[in-house]
DNA sequence: TGTGTGACCACTG
DNA sequence: ACAGTGGCCACAC
């Protein structure tokens, strides 16, 4: 049996996405090498404790939004850490802050 | 051993 | 752009 579990290989990649930047969970799993797994990386993340160093909120889905529900404290969490990491929402998208207006 | 469950994804109209 | 659909597959019970 494998000595890291795909849980463990999620924790590493997560861990390893570069403040500034985001990925969907589909891409993690593929990552990982194990495409087809996007629901299973979101399956990990939620049973991380609430003090985890984990960047779990550089996680977003394919498209480009959060996988919360608009009004649960997740959502607001996650939205918060990405604003501080220079992202903003523009209406439940997800796009980098920059230049012109 | 079998079944239900998703912090998902790609495709379609 | 949006909603519905089917597929996905490890995991918990």
């Amino acid at each position: 049996m494998p000595s890291q579990t795909l849980k463990d290989i999620i924790w590493q990649v997560v861990y390893s996405i570069p403040e500034g930047e985001v990925m969907s969970y589909g891409q993690i799993a593929r990552l990982c090498g194990y495409p087809g797994h996007a629901r299973y990386v979101g399956a990990v993340l939620k049973q991380l404790p609430d003090d985890s160093q984990l960047p779990w909120h550089r996680v977003i889905n394919a498209q480009g939004r959060l996988s919360f529900p608009p009004e649960s404290a997740s959502f607001a969490q996650q939205k918060a850490r990405l604003e501080a990491e220079g992202w903003r929402l523009d209406g439940s998208k997800v796009r980098r802050v920059l230049q012109s207006s």
